[in-house]
DNA sequence: GTCTATAGATCGATAGAC
DNA sequence: GTCTATCGATCTATAGAC
């Protein structure tokens, strides 16, 4: 695994990457120093600077990528449909994309308080982009009164929360599969959200 | 605040947890140093090693107390009723309790992954011995009839997920009042839950 | 029970050779 | 683009005086 030499194998950015973004998931960033990185990469300490400024820069470009990704990926999804059709598109979606990249997902949410405060200005409105994306069709749902919240607000957050915790304790190879899953939460939301 | 002689006040030891609380939740366990504690407190730091060991039992014994008490309040609370007031009694207690502790309520979701070995598996027990709590309510609720859910086990993981979300964004005076909150919680709860 | 002082290790980041 | 070497800072934990 780690080379005692250069690798001279042209993919050392990306690899520093997953290791950062491994390593970081597994200890947390500030517990997780640059040379243990470069071991893993299989280069010295050093060379790291060749691909970042600095272990700040590594951190806030990961969680900036998954934020990016996050909103590409549902920006692809086909839309259409009534709210409730959409919502559990939304549903079904959340659920595969975060149980795709669990070690990205859990840096983007325990890392933020290890942002610089602009770095985590700029996380924080991705976040917020995402979550209007859910709450325009939990509006859309109750003025045409398919759906019925207390508060379109806090019921996107909590629909939200409610998802992030399949991450907690879904393992591949469990008693269920990723379809049974999406099942059993999308009809806990919609029973919650449902005029 | 921070004093250049030793305190004599006889309170050291409580003024040690609730700044290691304070500066763990703001900052991350590993992001804290020994020297950030005792400057809080006034003291110098090798002044802590009289009331902890080390790092690591100071923050075990914070999460251990934080669950301690979670189990012991929720036991203290006037059992009774049928199932889905017993849900709502869990839904508005657990709301209500972590809110008002909210940076332990974050070190003992947080910091986890810093505990050593034999101290996670104290804490998994004493949080899934909470989790017990409400799947009990849940598979009474179920037998009776009262209650519908697709799988009792996800739908507690589901509950509690949700409801650890008010701590994320709940500020005192905000928009809301903290029943307030508690009542629209308890909608999206049973809504999803009732039969 | 707190102080001062320090051992011994490790950190992020940089300099300069190749 | 990677290496070796290192600066200066900081860390946990301990020793011994008071």
């Amino acid at each position: 695994m780690a080379r005692t030499q250069g690798s001279h194998s042209g993919i050392t950015g990306p690899r520093i990457r997953d290791a950062a973004l491994r390593l970081f998931a597994q200890h947390g960033f500030a517990a997780v120093s640059m040379r243990q990185i470069a071991r893993e990469v299989g280069v010295q300490a050093g060379a790291l600077y060749n691909y970042t400024p600095d272990k700040q820069s590594l951190l806030f470009h990961l969680m900036e990528g998954h934020m990016t990704e996050l909103l590409a990926s549902w920006g692809d999804q086909p839309g259409g449909g009534d709210s409730l059709s959409q919502l559990e598109a939304f549903t079904r979606f959340h659920i595969r994309f975060h149980l795709q990249r669990p070690d990205a997902v859990f840096i983007a949410y325990m890392e933020l308080r290890n942002l610089s405060p602009e770095n985590f200005i700029a996380i924080e409105s991705l976040r917020r982009e995402y979550e209007n994306a859910l709450e325009s069709i939990l509006k859309k749902g109750v003025t045409e009164g398919v759906l019925l919240v207390p508060d379109t607000k806090i019921a996107t957050l909590a629909v939200i929360a409610m998802l992030n915790g399949v991450n907690t304790w879904y393992r591949d190879g469990g008693r269920l599969s990723l379809d049974q899953v999406e099942v059993i939460y999308w009809e806990m939301v919609r029973r919650a959200m449902m005029v």
